[in-house]
DNA sequence: TATTAACTTGTACACTCAGTACAATTTTTT
DNA sequence: AAAAAATTGTACTGAGTGTACAAGTTAATA
């Protein structure tokens, strides 16, 4: 990515984190970063794609570190997973993402609130599997739950440590709090056999980072099936009917797809509005959005 | 109140709730509800005061109705807490309300964030007094933290609920395990007696509700005996002198303070800047500000 | 080096929104 | 009936996002 974009990035994420993303103007920014309106307007569509890229970049970057916390350590070990935890809020909190963040999760933007809630998704898949190691397999069938508990466990204890404490929040000490709760939890529902959301259901949404993976493909192929039956009671079908083609086979065949043409073929059926009726274009268009997300932030990590 | 300025007000709540407090326009609302733009600024002095006066009806009604409910029921009995519970997320629910809240909570006017945040604490106080009934004083120094981890708990479910049965949650069933959950937590601290957040801490942030309570009159006394001391140092103090000598006879002679004068009387104040220099004046502003909450919301829940 | 291509600038413009001002009209009170 | 109060409608300011595009600058290339 160009030397002068990633400026600008870096420009506008300082300005969204001092006064928050409404309250930072596009004027701003351009100023802030010394660029003219066209060439903010080459960089990026609008400003929420600005924003999504600086939360994007935040976020895998983050992951990455955490990840790299766990290399050399036991994974069983909660001291780890409480280095973990700590390091992720602590670089949240130092750079003032985590208000941005919150300010996000409520947008009106589709887009932006379906990618924040795959983010969401993702934390809880991250700490279910680090759950996993910690807790071993017996207690599996709890740990989604124990996962989003613990989420919450934690969010509003930092939350309402700061409204008291304003400065100076000792995050390490609600950390290690919030994780002995949340080890006596485990311990309960285990006993209990108190299951509030199956693992099932959630396995379904949460997005699988395998690339290549075999099930993107069937789900691909077989909405394809599906929207090219549709299509057979249309006439005029041929360009679609190659469009569509096209993009299955560049996916089958090719280890790194070209975005770029799969997004021309994707304007080019979306100007027809007979692929709508049934919601099936929209399936196709997240479906593919997806797939592209979990390559992109799988490139970021490993540099 | 007026009739029509009530009407206004159901209108535009439906308006924010459909549509999102942002995404609603003020003409949306002037063609919505039927009324013209000056007569719109002839209520509300902007849009922001109106959503306050939305949320602030709908949070006293809320309160009103989930208080209602322990009348004649025995407050040890945890199946009466759940259906308190119950109740109030319902209301929300069905009235999509959440979604608003959500979207106010990070909002960049200060006021609303305020207020907001005021609310917040008024449920950690409410969630507080029930769980002094239902686990008796053992438990008090831990109750505060456990308020605050219940409402953690209970929240995540609730969207990870959403998020994957899109459709139908089972508020109570979500409602019923969390409980479960926290009465555990509350056996292991008092066991392990883990406290993370000191009740003083908390309570000396919590609002409180007896009106005519001899502790506002001492923080005003002494915040007003401060600021005179400050201004001794100045020249041209003998209108300031009078203005806070008449705020502060004007809460100690009257029960009901005249609320249009302090203003006024604190306007003239703040367009002295020698006031700020120590922060006084906006501690004297938001002293009087939570006083006028209190009785707002007092007067409303009693019919 | 000269030419071309790509990028960048600055500015004018279209459009949306919140909020103000105020004269004209309608409704209510006295 | 007159006066007061409430309401309307409209025009305006100012701030914001995003578009269009001609003119200028920089980098690549032959």
């Amino acid at each position: 990515m160009n030397d002068r974009k990633q400026h600008v990035i870096k420009m506008a994420k300082q300005l969204f984190i001092d006064k928050g993303y409404q309250a930072t103007s596009i004027q701003d920014i351009l100023e802030y970063s010394g660029i003219s309106k066209g060439t903010f307007y080459n960089y990026f569509t609008s400003k929420n794609e600005l924003l999504m890229a600086i939360i994007k970049s935040s976020i895998s970057e983050r992951e990455k570190s955490r990840d790299d916390l766990l290399v050399g350590q036991a994974p069983s070990d909660i001291e780890t997973f409480i280095k973990q935890v700590e390091f992720q809020l602590k670089l949240n909190r130092n750079t003032g993402l985590l208000a941005l963040f919150e300010e996000v999760m409520v947008t009106n933007d589709a887009d932006l609130k379906h990618y924040m809630e795959r983010n969401q998704l993702n934390n809880i898949r991250w700490i279910h599997s680090r759950f996993l190691e910690l807790f071993g397999d017996k207690a599996q069938p709890y740990l989604y739950d124990c996962a989003i508990m613990f989420l919450g466990i934690l969010r509003e204890n930092i939350k309402f440590n700061q409204i008291t404490n304003q400065t100076n929040v000792n995050i390490s000490r609600v950390v290690r709090y919030s994780v002995k709760r949340i080890e006596n939890i485990v311990k309960d529902v285990i006993e209990s056999e108190d299951q509030l959301l199956s693992p099932l259901q959630l396995e379904k949404l949460i997005p699988n980072m395998n690339k290549g993976n075999e099930s993107f493909h069937k789900q691909l192929h077989h909405l394809i099936f599906t929207i090219k039956n549709e299509l057979n009671q249309g006439n005029n079908i041929t360009k679609q009917m190659d469009l569509l083609d096209f993009i299955e086979e560049e996916f089958l065949d090719s280890k790194k797809p070209r975005q770029f043409l799969i997004q021309s073929a994707l304007d080019s059926l979306k100007s027809d509005e007979q692929l709508e009726i049934n919601g099936m274009f929209l399936k196709l268009e997240r479906l593919l959005k997806d797939y592209f997300f979990e390559v992109e932030s799988e490139a970021m990590k490993t540099p």
